[in-house]
DNA sequence: AAAATTATTAAACATTTGTTTAGTTTTAAA
DNA sequence: TTTAAAACTAAACAAATGTTTAATAATTTT
């Protein structure tokens, strides 16, 4: 790991955490064992900073539904099966990073930030819609709101997973309860969603 | 309103927007036009003064659902729908400030904040529970993850509001769109939300 | 090996931060 | 009307903030 990705991967760590206002450099440099200097030299400053975390943590992930789409093999009901379980396989590995960035959605500062964060949440969403919207044309799917449809498997997945405390009290779990780091609970969302597409758009 | 709500209004319109570190005593100062050392006059220090925000906004908001449990008159499938025209009118006339709460649960600081509002946050959760478990017990509902539906419930309406950036474009409406003011979005919401529990709680 | 570029450092810079002080005005009580 | 308490102000405080500077060390290029 290159200085420049130390640095990056202690500003995830407390970014995530603590939020972009809630972090100084000084902190990121403390953690990464930099000199403060250095993250001016190479990022030029603490929002550029941010576009690399955002960029550096965001860049692999492009596109991983657009094949699904014109795949013949599967039914549809069977490609938003898949695709739920790949937005919960990604959210779990991830969740505090997701987290920071819906934090960052949710305010008002940033607006270039803000709209390019929103297009990276929402990269897959035309796939899903597609998906949805050809399950619906060729009768497999009943008539629904596809854009809500897609809303209520993203929502459901990121509400339970907001913070641990929250998770931990919807669902009746003791304080040391780890959400993400509970292959059970995945297992539960995802069946939980599974089902719940599954009467919500399949023909009765 | 006495000039601690006024300081109390502009504290909220800050910290919704801005979030709690990227807003400034004196920017709360400035906005309620006072001096700046009456912010801490009152109430002490910027944290304290967050407190207050949160206890003054909910105070009022306790236990609506509790009273819905024990209804005899309405279906469970009816209560449901009541309990969900109930979080959407909230959410709706509230948008930012639940955003402010979500945003801080979603930071790992200031652990005595975070539970007051999970606490908050989670307050009639338990009627919603109950609510369920009564259709599934009397029949009227099949058998569900119980918490994971509540979250399907709660998270959906969420998301969908995070942000009017990420709203436009799940929806794909134009910039200039306001979520939290289309009357026609609260019934669409509304709308899927029902039909989504009345397909997923029903038996078939 | 000399020169030039790049990396790194400690220190300083100028603002901004939340908070406090000490004094003044206003209001209410005696 | 005097007195005491509360409300309010401008200024100062100390600490923390993001950023820059100027100098040195390390590396690469010529």
């Amino acid at each position: 790991m290159t200085k420049k990705e130390i640095i990056i991967e202690s500003a995830i760590k407390l970014f995530s955490t603590k939020g972009f206002e809630g972090t100084s450099v000084r902190e990121i440099a403390t953690d990464a064992e930099v000199n403060v200097a250095m993250i001016n030299y190479y990022f030029g400053s603490k929002e550029k900073l941010f576009e690399n975390v955002v960029e550096y943590r965001t860049s692999f992930l492009r596109g991983v539904f657009s094949e699904l789409v014109n795949n013949k093999t599967l039914s549809q009901i069977e490609k938003v099966d898949f695709m739920i379980e790949q937005l919960i396989e990604r959210k779990f590995s991830d969740a505090k990073f997701s987290r920071l960035l819906h934090r960052e959605m949710s305010l008002e500062l940033r607006p270039q930030m803000r709209n390019a964060i929103s297009n990276i949440l929402l990269r897959n969403i035309d796939s899903v819609k597609t998906i949805i919207r050809n399950g619906i044309k060729c009768g497999e799917f009943q008539s629904v709101d596809i854009e809500l449809t897609v809303t209520t498997v993203v929502g459901t997945i990121h509400y339970l997973l907001t913070s641990d405390t929250m998770c931990q009290k919807i669902l009746g779990k003791k304080e040391g309860f780890s959400p993400f780091k509970s292959k059970q609970l995945k297992k539960r969302l995802s069946d939980h969603t599974k089902q719940l597409m599954r009467s919500h758009l399949l023909k009765k």
